[in-house]
DNA sequence: CGCATAGTTGACTACGCTCAACCCTGGTGG
DNA sequence: CCACCAGGGTTGAGCGTAGTCAACTATGCG
């Protein structure tokens, strides 16, 4: 048994996992909370920071559908960072006190979400490395020939194009632009909604 | 027992590890070799990609000294991607054969590994957010107050300059001018390895 | 003491962001 | 069935910022 994906997960412990609607603004735990559960983001959008000594607020990273977020707090006796509701979000919540034993006592599953936290540290180190490029050109190119290769050859996109211009770090106006500038030279092929990359 | 850094994975390990020095373009692996050790990289830069069916080389990240790579391993028959030493490089190889049922047998030792993914999930997130700041001036904010307060209201640094500008995704210039340009306006002050948040 | 390297500064350029208008598509209701 | 609207996507114009390349300075090391 291997899940590499949320949903399995969310399946694989259907019965300790609760849901729970969140409005903007609400705070799903705060800093120094006992920490109490991990989660899944099922839709909306989630904002993680901490606060300083003197209550600066200290943004770590927003968390998007799809995704699993304090998974740290399974580590530790409280939460290291705050997490506010950005839009309006709906939350699959795992309380530690059982996902935790369960996970103790079964190995497989044990290296299933192993392999799940393996798997997003290379997703992310990999992104991390495409957001390092300078040149909008060349960043684009680079994630177009990741995405395009691991869905063969082609890639088609359910995200919006505005979505994929912030994956990218760059604004929508300018991922347009090049993509219109790439077709125009032949190096892409685009159709409603997918982009060939031409070998 | 938790270790939260590669030196006391290496020392609670050092019966099973092998060192090993590279040259510059050697390959430490093959994508599709079998999967047969993971690694941490001592000093030197490893380069990480693969191949499509074409042929062509795509990126996915740099290793830099400190970091431990090729966890995925551990879940594979073989090897998902190829390693290429871009500076000479010293590593230490941990055989899955002895590694993972270490791991297997041993609890802790599974739930200290898992914390030593996670923690690095959720940094290597914040270097995401942190890069997706369009702005040069704001991006190094966020980094200073990320970094400062983690380290107790300073920062001192053992890494070059230019290292942390590219870290930024910036370029070193860029990173000099700017700090030149918070420390004028009183946001910072700047003393020879550190530099301060004034509040 | 001098060389090598890291860091800084300057001048220039161009890239990409902003803001605005416009177009196009799909969904909805008359 | 068509008209309208809303939203995402595209284009245009202008500007500011950050990158590049080069020279120069500071620091550390043999």
């Amino acid at each position: 048994m291997i899940f590499l994906d949320v949903e399995e997960l969310l399946s694989h412990f259907r019965s300790i996992v609760t849901y729970q609607d969140l409005a903007l603004g609400d705070y799903l735990f705060y800093q120094n909370d006992p920490a109490h559960s991990i989660f899944a983001l099922q839709s909306g959008t989630i904002r993680l920071l901490h606060y300083t000594n003197e209550g600066q607020e200290i943004d770590h990273y927003r968390v998007h559908a799809g995704e699993i977020f304090a998974e740290i707090a399974l580590f530790k006796e409280s939460y290291v960072c705050t997490a506010i509701v950005e839009e309006p979000a709906r939350v699959a919540r795992f309380p530690k006190s059982e996902f935790w034993p369960a996970l103790q006592q079964d190995p497989a599953l044990s290296s299933a979400f192993m392999e799940l936290l393996a798997h997003r540290l290379h997703q992310t180190k990999i992104m991390l490395e495409i957001r390092g490029i300078r040149s909008t050109r060349e960043r684009i190119l680079h994630y177009l020939r990741y995405m395009t290769d691991s869905g063969k050859e082609i890639m088609q996109f359910h995200r919006s194009m505005r979505v994929i211009a912030q994956d990218l770090g760059v604004s929508p106006e300018s991922l347009s632009r090049t993509l219109k500038q790439l077709q125009k030279e032949g190096i892409i092929t685009r159709t409603k909604r997918m982009i060939q990359l031409n070998k």
